[in-house]
DNA sequence: CAATCTGTAATGATTACTATTACAGTACGT
DNA sequence: ACGTACTGTAATAGTAATCATTACAGATTG
């Protein structure tokens, strides 16, 4: 799995802290440690699904869009990573009877595996993470 | 997440339906469509933990050592894969509260999302895998 | 119209993953 | 004893995924 996922979280997280003004790209990537470029696409999906807002041009950036509890960490991770458990199968051998339909099988699996964990992110809203955050302080 | 995983639940499921003769990396490598050090690389670690045998020398190779229904898809993956979940961080920034501790939130939120995980596929032993294969065909 | 931001494409660097080669060690058959 | 057919594993090379960086167009403000 890539960070894309938690980029996001991370990047939510900040703007949950920064309620009252736009947050830049530049200020955001300095507390993940990572290349603003990369901020601004992982926000840019973000954007595209409503979770936050954004302006361009002096006093722009991004702010938060909704309520810190109405978006939780699964609604996330569907955005920026949804099928990274999967791993890629190679082509297996359509003339042996595992090799023809163990991928099948295993997609069936990993779909499940996913949505099962989909359950155990929905419990973690932004705000809960915030205040985890807080907490750990 | 590599295949590691996946190559070992489709080596296990070819033993399975060889219950009698030991497999050389060679035959299930042909069926996997991967290389046969990989397959090899992949069954060394599984042998070490007790779900397979192997043998070498003419009329050696690999044979499963317990009953099929003894061995999850969870037991497999902490061996192949535990930690796959977390994507590594980079360092984030220790004088902002979030990049100095979403990091060990995010932490404890992903290993608790891998042994949720863990409890769906502990439902999938080699035996269930088997009979989906079969009844896939 | 200059300054400061987002948005995005394009390129290069780095790291993870996989294939391949090479060879030592083991077991079997003759 | 010796050749053959295996596993076991290290080392190297090739490929793919990930990430950083550069570049620049478009938007907004003063």
């Amino acid at each position: 799995m890539n960070s894309d996922f938690t980029l996001a979280i991370h990047s939510l997280t900040f703007l949950a802290l920064q309620p009252d003004r736009m947050s830049t790209s530049d200020s955001i990537s300095e507390s993940a440690g990572v290349h603003p470029v990369r901020i601004r696409k992982v926000l840019s999906l973000l954007k595209k699904h409503g979770f936050i807002k954004s302006k361009e041009g002096i006093g722009g950036g991004f702010i938060f869009g909704l309520d810190l509890s109405e978006v939780n960490l699964w609604d996330i991770y569907k955005i920026t990573s949804e099928g990274a458990l999967k791993p890629k199968c190679p082509e297996s051998n359509e003339n042996c009877i595992v090799g023809a339909n163990m991928q099948k099988v295993l997609c069936s699996i990993f779909f499940g595996a996913e949505e099962h964990m989909g359950e155990y992110l929905k419990d973690y809203t932004i705000k809960e993470v915030v205040d985890l955050v807080k907490k750990s302080q």
